[in-house]
DNA sequence: ATGGTCGATCCTCGA
């Protein structure tokens, strides 16, 4: 099973791009961030048309995410089922269970600054990935696969460099906590068990020709429980789809995982 | 040369 995230930073700005790498490279689920699009306006029929079940859970202007799957499309659910009774005000997680394993597509926020009230945000919404996870998964026995945009770099081989990055976010201590909350119930980082490396990042700002400097970050990431992460074949970042004309600031991230 | 982006919305904000 062919697994994908992908922030494709407007999917009206990118579905050519996403029809054509969708062709190319055949995901069996394939989840997209950032969607920024409503759910009227959600393109449905596109990936019908190339064989894929597709849900949205979407608000507009910001945000937005989506499962597209060619395994199956069951039990979806939008947000967090954290036993609190206030929503998360954005459109930033879906859940599936697509070909027996349960998927949650995640848009963490971005945080803007330390301490400013969306790093809190950011903070409390990594607790809540993990409190739903715990109520509603066994992340040691279940095949359960969460990915996204994290915006969160795990260590500092995930950034080009980490003098550059003193005192913003994606680096701070409580964010890499909040991941290191994660993988501790059971959660692997499949890219960073496979490669050791600095330097393999799967996002690069538009400014300052940052992807041809190659200054980027890992932030885009695939966690998968024990049972699927054993299942792990391969998995790679396609920097080439950050080339080319209008590309999103992340590339894809793969992984393939041979579950019967 | 000492800057350099993009997308959605509305002329600024968020990333």
């Amino acid at each position: 099973m062919r697994i994908v995230t992908w922030n494709v930073n407007s999917l009206k700005a990118r579905l050519g791009r996403v029809e054509a790498w969708i062709r190319a490279v055949q995901p069996d689920v394939l989840c997209i961030q950032e969607t920024k699009m409503t759910d009227e306006a959600f393109p449905h029929a596109a990936f019908a048309a190339l064989g894929y079940e597709s849900a949205h859970h979407g608000e507009g202007r910001w945000n937005g995410v989506a499962i597209i799957s060619r395994v199956g499309l069951d039990d979806v659910r939008a947000g967090f089922a954290d036993g609190r009774d206030d929503p998360d005000p954005d459109a930033r997680i879906l859940w599936a269970t697509c070909g027996g394993v349960r998927v949650a597509c995640c848009y963490v926020p971005n945080g803007r600054e330390v301490d400013h009230d969306h790093y809190h945000y950011k903070l409390d919404w990594l607790g809540r990935l993990y409190d739903d996870l715990v109520a509603n998964t066994d992340p040691v026995a279940d095949r359960v696969v969460v990915v996204g945009d994290f915006n969160v770099a795990p260590d500092d081989r995930d950034v080009w460099s980490p003098a550059a990055f003193e005192g913003s976010t994606h680096v701070t201590g409580p964010e890499r906590e909040a991941i290191d909350r994660l993988t501790g119930l059971g959660l692997v980082d499949v890219f960073r068990e496979r490669f050791d490396d600095a330097g393999l990042y799967s996002w690069w700002d538009y400014r300052a020709g940052a992807f041809y400097k190659r200054q980027g970050m890992r932030i885009d990431l695939v966690l998968a429980s024990p049972p699927a992460a054993e299942a792990l074949d391969f998995v790679l970042i396609d920097r080439n789809e950050r080339k080319g004309e209008k590309p999103s600031d992340h590339a894809p991230v793969v992984a393939d995982f041979h579950l019967g």
